[in-house]
DNA sequence: GGAGTCTGTTAATGATGATTAACATCCGAG
DNA sequence: CTCGGATGTTAATCATCATTAACAGACTCC
C-alpha cells in the first residue's frame, strides 16, 4: 500500500476539481470529496490542512501550468513571427481547455474562495500569463494601447473557456477548430 | 409606508444579485441579503418563499429580458440584412452586459442552484435566445452546420460576458467598441 | 519483533445558516 | 375606532459542515 498512496493527493485534487466545477466550492462538502475517492470525510486532513488549502493548491497548480505553458510557447522558435507565437498560445490554451474543462471552470470561478495569501500568488501567475499574450499581441498591433490588449486577452479567454458550457455539442476536434478560427479572427483586428 | 414597500422586492433582488455575483449563491446568507437592504434576516420570507425561490426569480427575469430583447432585435426592420440583425443582437447583448455585470455573472454561474422546475423554464428561455442568434447566423453562413453555429454562439457569449472579469481596465465606451469589433470578427468567418 | 510513521475510521465539537414561530407596528378601509 | 393585511423583529429549531479527538491497522526500518 505504498505505491497507490502516492497518488492519493492527486486523486483527491482531481475528484475535488470535478465536484467544484459541478457544484461550486461551497456546494461541495469535505465528506463529498472523500466519498468520491473512496475514503470518508476527515481522511482528507491527512493530505491537506483544510478545504481552502485544497482549493488553493488546485488553483496554484492550474495557474502555474498555464503560465509555464505560456512562457514556453510564446518564446517558441521564430522570434520574428509573432503570428506563430500567437498560434502556439492559442492552440496550447485550447488544448488545455478541452482536456481539462473542470479545471478551467474552477480556475475561472473560485478564486474568491482562496485565502488571501495564496490568492495573491495565483493572481500573479494569472497576470504573467496574460502578459505573455499581451506581449505577443503588441507586436502584431503596435498601435493598440496595452489596456485594450489586456481587455482583448480576457475576452478571448472568455471565448476559449466557453468550452465547458457548450460541452457535447461538437466533437473535440471540431470544437478546437472552431475556437481557433474564431479567436484568430477576433484578435486579427484590434 | 406604502410606496417604498412596492420597491422592496426589486430592492432585494438587486442587492442579492450583487452579493451572489461577488460571493456565489452558497457564499451568501439570507442574513447578508437582508442586511444589504436594511432589514434583518427572516424579513425576506415576507417577499420570497425561500433563498432558492429568490434565485429562481432572478434568473427567470434575466433570461426573460434577454430573450425578449433578442426576439425584438433579431426581427429588426430589414429582413434582408441579416448583417443588421446580428449587429443589433450584438449591441443589445453588449449593452446589457456592460450595464448589468452582476446579472450576467449570476446568470452564467448559478443555474445549477435553481430548483428543477424553474431551471427547466430558464433553460428554455436561454435556448430560445440562442436560437435567435443561430437563426440570424445561419443566414450569414448557410453552409455552416447548426451545431457549429450553436457552439459559436456560446463562444461569443463567453467573449461578451468576459466584461465582469476585465472590469475597470477600459472605459465602458471603449469596452463596448472592443467587444463589438472582436465579436463581429469572430463571427465573420465560420 | 517492536517503535514510529502514514492513513484511515468513527465520535465529538462548534459554527453557521435556512426556515419557522410568536409576537409587534403601521395603515388604510369600513 | 377597530379589524385585517402587510412587514418586521427576535428567539427557537434542525441541518449541515468543517475541523478535531481518540483510537487502530499496516508497513518500514532498525
Amino acid at each position: 500500500m505504498k505505491t497507490p498512496t502516492r497518488n492519493r493527493r492527486a486523486e483527491i485534487l482531481e475528484a475535488a476539481a470535478d465536484l467544484f466545477a459541478a457544484r461550486g466550492f461551497h456546494g461541495v462538502s469535505i465528506e463529498d470529496i472523500g466519498a468520491a475517492v473512496g475514503v470518508s470525510g476527515p481522511a482528507l486532513y491527512r493530505h491537506f490542512s483544510g478545504k481552502e488549502a485544497l482549493l488553493a493548491e488546485m488553483l496554484l497548480d492550474i495557474s502555474e501550468r498555464l503560465r509555464e505553458q505560456g512562457a514556453r510557447l510564446a518564446t517558441t522558435a521564430d522570434p520574428d513571427t509573432a503570428e506563430a507565437a500567437l498560434d502556439a498560445l492559442l492552440s496550447g490554451h485550447i488544448e488545455f481547455a478541452l482536456t481539462h474543462p473542470a479545471l478551467i471552470r474552477v480556475h475561472e470561478r473560485e478564486l474568491d474562495n482562496v485565502p488571501e495569501q495564496a490568492r495573491r500568488a495565483i493572481r500573479r501567475l494569472q497576470r504573467l500569463y496574460v502578459e505573455e499574450w499581451v506581449t505577443v499581441l503588441s507586436e502584431l498591433h503596435p498601435a493598440c494601447p496595452p489596456a485594450r490588449l489586456r481587455a482583448a486577452t480576457h475576452a478571448v479567454f472568455g471565448l476559449l473557456n466557453s468550452t465547458p458550457r457548450s460541452a457535447g455539442e461538437l466533437a473535440p476536434e471540431a470544437m478546437a477548430d472552431l475556437l481557433r478560427t474564431m479567436a484568430r479572427a477576433a484578435l486579427s483586428r484590434l
